[in-house]
DNA sequence: GAATTAAACTGGTTTACACCAGATTTATTT
DNA sequence: AAATAAATCTGGTGTAAACCAGTTTAATTC
């Protein structure tokens, strides 16, 4: 663990001046994001706890927390529960349109991915899926939830839907790798087209307990259909993301 | 005004079956989610005042704030300062790579597009703005911040950056409407490339004021630099939309 | 030294007030 | 009827205390 706890006020912890916003919770979060800004409080770093952040300001504790929940809507801090508050490292650059998997553009921007298969089944097809896929409600699907890291932090939990017609024994294959890899070397299938969505969510209970998190918090899902060149669907997948650990980048030409 | 205030706690309301989980906060907002859902509460309306919400349950006010803010994170319900809380409109679907522009797009969804022009001027470049135009700092630079609207309300306050050389006395049009629409009707300028990045933040009073938010609020910056066909810079937006206005919609052939 | 246990600490949640300033409504005055 | 003033309602912010349940650390035991 980098990231020690403060077992005292640290020495350098100053009140640095604070807007003129005379709203106490927002001096404090200038205060602190200041510290960030300033490098006091490194990438990763833990916080002071909520009840030292009192001592110097004089504030109660639900004031430090709502400057805390603040930082936290911005992306500079997230927590972790019961344990403290941290500095958010910077958020990874996502760009729909080169497509190339979570493995291959987390690791072209410096950064350590991991993906860990948490499971793995044939389940019935729903009315939703039955429409994506086409097929009769009912119908065999495999069903494969991941979690995703990036430098050891879980950034995202997806479950991807793939119809076992295309891919046969899809899931004797080593799941935790990229599943663009498993397809194309092993299928030889190759997505041609992506449909995706994106919006603001609030993080369920399934998902935020997989990500370690608060569940309500503010979150980003990612929906996803790759088709093929026959135009069939080859994988349909569900992503919830951390809302500070993304950014979106496109860069596109405007036809006609 | 469609939406009228509660002078009483509604009859209809009463508590519907919550959730497992034994945090009353979480119970609070399922219970206001499913009148939601169940259209008790109707787009656009007002959900009773903090206090009435208060009587049925036995919560302090705080509970029902931190439920309130809860659903707001979600994008469920928005609040009007000292005025009330009120269930969101649908958000509108952004695709980047359909270029049209925010008056086409939106009415394209059936709502109604609406922009208001708050400033339009000539600034001397920032080392920022000159990079990004290929110009010497303090280079003129024509400056415009508008404010955009679907059905009336607030959902953007942007600020475009336009290179004077490009578009000689661009201020002197019309700007409440289409910029696209002035630049190729005016200027025989089309866009032919367009660089976007989008990620969430939180609004600084600047904007939360031209929203009429609380600053602070989280929100969806998109920042766009548009090109013509000789790769020069036409335009450069910053927009900050409230988070719950717009969902993302991306369709693309995978190339290479 | 390793495993276990106990204590200390951290955020999570909730209660109960209190006061403020803007928004809205009602009553009053012109 | 219209303009104005006052009362009321609403969210915004802040304080002070408690208690809970995981995390972490320190002490103890094996």
């Amino acid at each position: 663990m980098t990231a020690k706890k403060p077992l005292d006020r640290p020495d350098w912890w100053m009140d640095l001046p604070d807007a003129v916003d005379s709203r106490h919770y927002l001096g404090v979060r200038d205060s602190i994001a200041a510290h960030i800004h300033n490098g006091n409080l490194a990438e990763g770093a833990c916080l002071p706890s909520e009840r030292q952040l009192q001592t110097g300001t004089g504030a109660a504790r639900g004031t430090i927390r709502a400057a805390l929940f603040q930082l936290e809507a911005e992306g500079l801090i997230y927590r972790k529960e019961r344990s403290g508050w941290y500095v958010s490292p910077p958020p990874i650059v996502y760009d729909p349109t080169r497509w190339e998997g979570f493995m291959s553009y987390v690791a072209a921007q410096g950064r350590t991915p991991k993906t860990e298969l948490l499971d793995a089944r044939t389940i019935a097809a729903t009315a939703e899926l039955a429409v994506v896929f086409g097929v009769d409600m009912g119908a065999p699907l495999y069903e494969i939830r991941r979690r995703r890291y990036i430098d050891d932090r879980a950034v995202l939990v997806e479950t991807i839907h793939v119809d076992p017609r295309l891919t046969p024994s899809l899931l004797e294959h080593d799941l935790s790798q990229s599943l663009t890899q498993v397809l194309r070397s092993h299928y030889s299938i190759a997505v041609v087209r992506n449909r995706i969505e994106m919006a603001p969510c609030a993080l369920t209970q399934d998902e935020a307990v997989a990500l370690r998190l608060k569940s309500g918090l503010p979150g980003l899902l990612v929906k996803r259909i790759s088709y093929d060149a026959q135009g069939r669907v080859v994988e349909y997948d569900l992503e919830y993301w951390r809302h500070d650990a993304l950014k979106i980048s496109v860069d596109i030409r405007v036809g006609n």
